[in-house]
DNA sequence: ATTTTACGTCAGCCATGTTGACATATATGG
DNA sequence: CCATATATGTCAACATGGCTGACGTAAAAT
């Protein structure tokens, strides 16, 4: 359509650099992930497991219905992975105290240590990453892909504290919500 | 936890910052994808099928060894939807001129009509995305991203030119590494 | 006492990745 | 010309990790 000869032409320029983004997102998050699948691979276990291992490891004590608004899966789903964690011993379950229907989740020790072997590699490569880019890069990052997430999960990353907090809110000062 | 009343703990914000990093990846990338998703299931398609139409699009005449090298799965998994693509018409194939074992492939008018659709959505998210966090941080966030992929990948982003060109460069002045 | 909630489980389906083996057409190099 | 390498396709079997639907049980809430 437009004549390509007629210089810098904007809406080209804007064309390839949004492709470029779409891409940059494709293999990044693939080359991301590639490493911790191959540890994982070892255990037997695949991605799904690391993302059960993860945000037990991020939100201790975390009910499995919190985990499944998490993850965005259902029960079925989560309850294959979730099984095996907890029949090989890297997750335990317990009854919550004021409401015992609820199986609250933590990462046992053998858990924990597989967390920080997948979290480490991805951590590396972020930290890598972000020293190589710098600090404003960082910001750039963050702000850009917090806009290409849905709004309804942007939440999490408003403030260094809501995403701390996480769904077992114990803040000292308020009550809690339960 | 390490005491938070010890003032701004250094070694703690780092971890954080990059926890959130990582889990800025999964719900972004995970956001970005489900509307696309959408889409394809009304014809019946997957992701997979989003990828070939997508760099079939991208790099025109495009063989099959070179879009496998891009999508980095196995001819097998490649045969089964884009054997969808082409029987239902959204792909065609012809034989390369100079190498007639060579299956070059285009979208057809019905195809290309599915990938306006299918990147318009993506590449919308982008815009907006880019337009809210602001020239700077787009910037950041290409910075962060290519160093998160692994080092064999960033040769298509390095220049406009490289990706534009893309894997049917036949460049005069080496004499290439095979 | 009934209903709702949180969770689990069985069964089957689908998409998409894998490996291994084998076939066919074409190109390329003695 | 023949032998080998390359590009592609295909069949078969398997794994992972989503999904839906149906049903069960314990505990909380009304």
């Amino acid at each position: 359509m437009a004549d390509v000869k007629s210089g810098p032409n904007p809406l080209f320029l804007r064309e390839e650099e949004l492709r470029q983004a779409i891409e940059l997102l494709f293999f990044a998050y693939r080359d991301f992930t590639a490493e911790p699948d191959q540890i994982l691979a070892q255990y037997g276990f695949g991605r799904a497991h690391h993302r059960v291992i993860y945000f037990v490891g991020r939100h201790p004590s975390i009910a499995v219905s919190e985990l499944l608004q998490i993850l965005g899966i259902t029960k079925q789903s989560l309850s294959r992975v979730l099984g095996q964690l907890v029949t090989e011993g890297f997750i335990r379950q317990r009854p919550g105290q004021r409401d015992r229907r609820r199986r609250l989740l933590d990462l046992t020790e053998k858990g924990a240590a597989l967390e920080r072997k997948l979290t480490e590699n991805q951590r590396n490569r972020v930290a890598r990453a972000f020293r190589e880019a710098g600090a404003e890069a960082v910001e750039g990052f963050r702000g850009v892909l917090v806009n290409i997430m849905d709004e309804s999960n942007r939440a999490r990353f408003t403030s260094q504290d809501a995403q701390a907090r996480g769904p077992d809110a114990r803040s000292k000062s308020s009550a809690g919500r339960g």
